[in-house]
DNA sequence: GATGAATGAGGGTTCATTCAT
DNA sequence: TATGAATGAACCCTCATTCAT
């Protein structure tokens, strides 16, 4: 870094060099960090994971692990704020579209992939919500706004009778506990309740599933079946 | 001893009174520690719930707590077996009609009504339920049955054309999510979700949304629109 | 407890008694932590003493400790307003007696047989000022008025030409190190500054040079000499 | 490195030149590291100071101390001899004068102009002696003698009625406690003790307050008055 | 049955120091 | 020489549980 502005091609720099590695070192750790501690926070919360657990995933002494974090809540928070950024982006209607069925098909797919995607780190967010939700007043803000314009797109769809007349906030909060109960219940949980072990739970035909009942419930019959 | 000036002497069926007091009085006890229990482990868990806080909300000392427990763990799972008996009743569809909105309305309605009215009890399920359920696995079994038949009604009403055909065990998942979603989210979440501080969430006003939400999935339009 | 008031005497009440010895316990614990305290205190100060070896030196084990007392740094707090609550009571001139020699002679002596009585708190003191004394402005107060108070005192004999003119301020402060002196310096210690090692310090000794000196800088020539 | 621009070629004694500035910079990052542990060890003692501090105080890593000192200990050792090698200087009789008021005078005011100038080396010493001054013992030694030598000189004055009579070495040590006060006692903590914030302690003030009241002590009254 | 006390394990975090590059 | 990383011990404190009275 010290040198780069100094040589900057000719000399086939080592320290920055070593430096790259360095950090791509570094990266690669906390990436381990990173996935060790979603891990254990998203089975036992911010109270119930362990230090030492998270370490020992991530491969790492206990003490290694403060070399790389400041503390076990900064962890827990910087991944709560990982999901909460992750859905300021999916919590998005699509603007290329005007067609009521098209843009929640988009959303509702979008949602279910990122659930069946990042189970655990949306478990974190629910865990987190469970718990009374303090921590997630500090990082919200920018979503609050987003679902504010989703809930007025509802309400123009309601106007020009595209879609059926209904709370337009709770038809977003429905659409969002079902998604979000994909990524919170675990295949192995989701086959208890329904009673049948073991099932094929095709991640396909649960969106297409999912979205034939929410655009029903909008009064969209679907055309597929 | 907070008996002794009630009936000193009068009666002279003394051990079997005392006892029927005594056991009275334990009940009320164990009452006080369960609902202390379901207060703290619906907001910690179990790892992250101490007896020492269990045991100041119910106004005993840690000590004495253990009279009535026989550890954290047993308590614990004594109380989720409490919702899965609660459950087992409700997750019941009405034997007395046949007409699939009427026997629907019912079901939402009590599942709903038990998540506003219990909703620290379906929090620690649902906390369960994120750290893998490993717990659940024990005590399921008759929840399990009772799914099944479940699913085998609906599948019958699909045949019958009486509602619109769908994967049964799904649509039975969704209406669990959707009535879960009202338990596990306190009012102040989901007001921050859907952007909107301090709204009058009326129950009522709730349970039709959710009801018209799901008939209108289910193929069934709402007449009361 | 609960029965003083049914059988005041006539019973040798049980239970009362029984809490009276375990009151007597925990004093006597107590006593035995603040003393344990005090040493390890004196010793390495706030942040180099160890609750460690606090609990060793009271024979307790640290957990048990922490049955104690709430953490650290409250048993040091606590020992800080120990000392100087009493000082609040030391650092007052006798007002039985308007002669300025009378009243600074019993002053001193006071001051000088607590140093050597309890050297180790006033050594807490000491350091607590040397780290820049943050934790000593939250119990002061009292002891700044009646700094206030003597200081008047001081002055009013000067106007009387009682004693020699000076600043009154600094011959409070003056006589005050010279009177910590004895309490912060060991014995061996001060042999070691003097050079001569192993003298036998008598206590009186001390007393009386200490006073003639203050007196003397008042300008009041001892008697005694 | 920081090197590399200034004289990169001209001069040929390559080597000798580059360890003499090696020399230099290594100088000036041990009198970096010395004044980073002065403030840390006069603030916290030798227990409660961290590497870490000292490190960053001195604009260094940590692991970088270690090119400079050998331990935490040695360090602290050697600032302990730093104080006592500056007094063995001080803490000497000017011997250019046969007046005891002369004397005294300069005495007290190097004594004084050290502890304004140097307070934190000043109250690392009164740390260690607070701990019992083990680590004293071992240093000692010359300073012991030249106290021994002004104790004569002190009781020859004595003798030759040139001062008051008294014990000669508590006489030193009283100095010694008057002027060490000093450098002990923070402006702000002596704000406190005297009850008033905030003043101006003029050190020339403070100079000649504390050398007159030692010279009436000794029975020298002053002519300034 | 109730209470204060005991206990050993573990949890989060910091530290002094060393090592490899 | 400089730097990030490693390491094991220590530190403060809490916990679940048991015991004596």
């Amino acid at each position: 870094m010290k040198f780069s502005a100094a040589s900057p091609s000719s000399n086939p720099n080592h320290s920055a060099t070593r430096q790259n590695r360095a950090q791509k070192e570094r990266d690669a750790i906390m990436a381990d960090i990173r996935s060790a501690a979603i891990a254990e926070f998203s089975l036992h919360g911010l109270k119930g994971a362990s230090t030492q657990s998270i370490a020992k995933r991530a491969n790492l002494k206990q003490s290694q692990l403060y070399y790389y974090i400041s503390s076990k809540e900064a962890l827990y928070e910087s991944l709560l704020q990982s999901v909460l950024q992750d859905w300021a982006v999916l919590f998005v209607f699509d603007a290329s579209s005007d067609d009521p069925a098209t843009v929640l098909r988009t959303y509702i797919r979008r949602k279910l992939l990122y659930a069946f995607q990042k189970p655990e780190l949306s478990r974190i967010f629910t865990r987190e919500v469970l718990g009374g939700g303090a921590l997630l007043e500090k990082h919200w803000t920018e979503a609050s706004s987003s679902a504010q314009h989703k809930v007025e797109q509802l309400e123009g769809w309601m106007n020009e009778c595209l879609i059926r007349m209904m709370d337009a906030r709770l038809l977003l909060m429905h659409i969002w506990a079902l998604t979000q109960h994909y990524a919170d219940f675990d295949i192995q949980v989701r086959a208890m309740i329904t009673g049948i072990g073991g099932l094929p739970y095709d991640e396909d035909h649960i969106i297409s599933e999912v979205t034939n009942f929410v655009l029903n419930a909008c009064g969209l019959p679907d055309l597929s079946a």
